[in-house]
DNA sequence: CTGAAAGCGCTAACAA
DNA sequence: TTGTTAGCGCTTTCAG
């Protein structure tokens, strides 16, 4: 069933009934229900490709994820991101595109995106320090929002972040309650924002207790089970190795836990591990109090919120965000860019 | 520039540039160059929201995630699985589309997918016993690969899966060589496929040592950390508990490491875990050998084949999957479908 | 308030 | 080997 046989039914023009459908004002209620109704009975549904061509939006965005990032996916975090972001799109009609691009052809994938039309806009996954992504898109005039941001950029973005920094700052201080005065951090690669934003916070808790940061006790790697096992195994072995470690990663901290458990040691006498994403790291005595991190309500709130904002930056009506910030403590979300409130 | 702009520099109709670019034989091979160097020159990218219409195809393949499932992302299996489609997609000028839905809307939703034309076809994840989804698709006419199988379902349907059952039966026997006798399965909800599988596969080699399922011995929950850790703890404080334990996921297996230290008891003296999905347990002796499950590289390849048998079965020349089978050992690939040698 | 007509950018008969 | 002519199913002026 389409527009056209819909309307021979009515015995109406297809443009009524296209008005009709499209909430058009000028439309008659009484026409209006009649045609609701009809569609409704004869199950009609609007080919999108036609709607596509003759508007020339997409009705899609684009979630793109470097290959070098790849394991992004496999947090935890991307999965609620995700998951909010799709309940956004599908609630207004818009598909979710991922499109997992080899990092030499990024600029290339991007350029593509542009000129073929497949998005009307972009999610920018695992920023970078000075993530040339973020000049490409604005050049190329593509609407994006970041999820997390990317220092050193001075393009104006927007973004929705958690606080990464506060974070590790706050594990850190815990660990330092705890008794703890030698701490290793096993990080991710410190090309990645949040990564730089996590050791900055790791070292903001030495600094307020007067330690200097050793760089013993500092490791960045992929984000690997096998990386953060080798890290662990390397400073457990040091002479004077730390007594806690704070892994960046689920996956970073399950090869930490790996590494105590071939050295022969036992996990919360010779060695404590806080894994950032850990769900259980948000208990404290069986109560679910997020203490380093985002929950995964919020992370799922951070991806309904960028999904907003994309949308809103796409079909024009933009508008603040700053309410949905006030309800999820942990997500800082902002914009220089285009934003009216 | 659009295909009309690039006809009327090059004198020609845009009939012959579209024959030119897309490979039809009739064109002559100096015109065919001509033109392929105009499009270079001009930078000619065709609108694929116009040849969406004109083909009357989406050009584009779904991959469809319940909500209740959501937590599949979450998997490496998934993250490898799904970069090595997208490698299949754009290597082909497809588009891969990702929709989460909600458990209770899922057959509208494949009915709009098919309505509304936005996809050729569908990879179907986490598939449960029984699932509705598949006499569903057959039902629609959507085509489409099962990544994973669906016990009990009779209509014949193509699909890419690891071996399961194997992979849970070498870990099981390998926890028995190691000397231990009473070894828990921690599994995730055995209404999902693959759960279902892993636990046959303990079952059979208990049932190889002459030993009966203890139902004390079997967990069957969500595949997240907390349901993990709780099931470690309550089998732990058994009178009579298990000196190994095999984890169904790498998160799950990380709650129950965590039990493992929450309950003051050392890993590989007090008890042991193995843990599927686990990078670190491909590695014996350092020495990087698959022993329990589907490696990075293969899930990939499986992910690669699922996005091949469904373009191929998309686009009507089908091909046998047979020899890619022969490559990835770990792999089973099949199908009782459309498929011809 | 409703309809006629043109067009979005391509493909695919059918002619030449 | 190339061109002419209709569409694909919708939206969107412009008239009425």
């Amino acid at each position: 069933m389409n527009l056209k046989e819909l309307a021979r039914k009515l015995d109406l023009s297809p443009t009524t009934v296209s008005r009709a459908l499209n909430g058009y004002p000028e439309v008659n209620a009484a026409t209006r229900e009649r045609v609701a109704e009809a569609a409704r009975r004869y199950n009609y549904q609007p080919n999108t490709r036609a709607i596509r061509l003759a508007t020339g939006r997409a009705m899609a965005i684009g979630h793109v994820i470097p290959l070098a990032t790849r394991h992004e996916i496999v947090n935890p975090v991307f999965a609620d991101f995700i998951a909010g972001a799709g309940e956004i799109y599908s609630r207004n009609g818009y598909d979710m595109l991922l499109s997992v691009v080899p990092d030499d052809t990024e600029e290339r994938a991007y350029r593509e995106l542009k000129s073929r039309g497949t998005v009307d806009g972009v999610i920018v996954h695992g920023p970078r320090l000075n993530d040339e992504r973020i000049p490409l898109l604005v050049e190329l005039g593509i609407p994006f929002v970041v999820h997390g941001r990317a220092t050193g950029t001075e393009s104006p973005y927007a973004w929705v972040d958690v606080n990464n920094r506060r974070a590790f700052q706050r594990a850190t201080e815990f660990l330092f309650d705890l008794g703890h005065r030698r701490i290793g951090l096993i990080n991710g690669l410190e090309f990645m924002d949040f990564a730089i934003r996590r050791r900055r916070g790791y070292e903001d808790a030495l600094a307020a207790r007067g330690i200097a940061p050793d760089p013993e006790m500092m490791v960045s790697e992929e984000m690997t089970e096998g990386a953060g096992y080798r890290a662990a195994r390397r400073m457990l072995a040091l002479p004077h190795p730390p007594t806690a470690l704070i892994a960046s990663s689920m996956i970073m901290g399950l090869g930490a836990r790996r590494a105590v458990e071939d050295l022969g040691m036992k996990m919360g006498r010779d060695v404590s591990i806080i894994i950032h994403d850990d769900e259980l790291s948000y208990m404290r005595n069986g109560e679910d109090v997020p203490i380093f991190t985002a929950t995964r309500s919020s992370v799922r709130e951070a991806g309904r919120l960028a999904a907003d904002m994309l949308l809103g930056m796409v079909q024009g009506k933009l508008t603040s965000p700053a309410e949905h910030l006030m309800e999820a403590e942990l997500i800082i979300g902002g914009s220089t860019g285009p934003y009216r409130s």
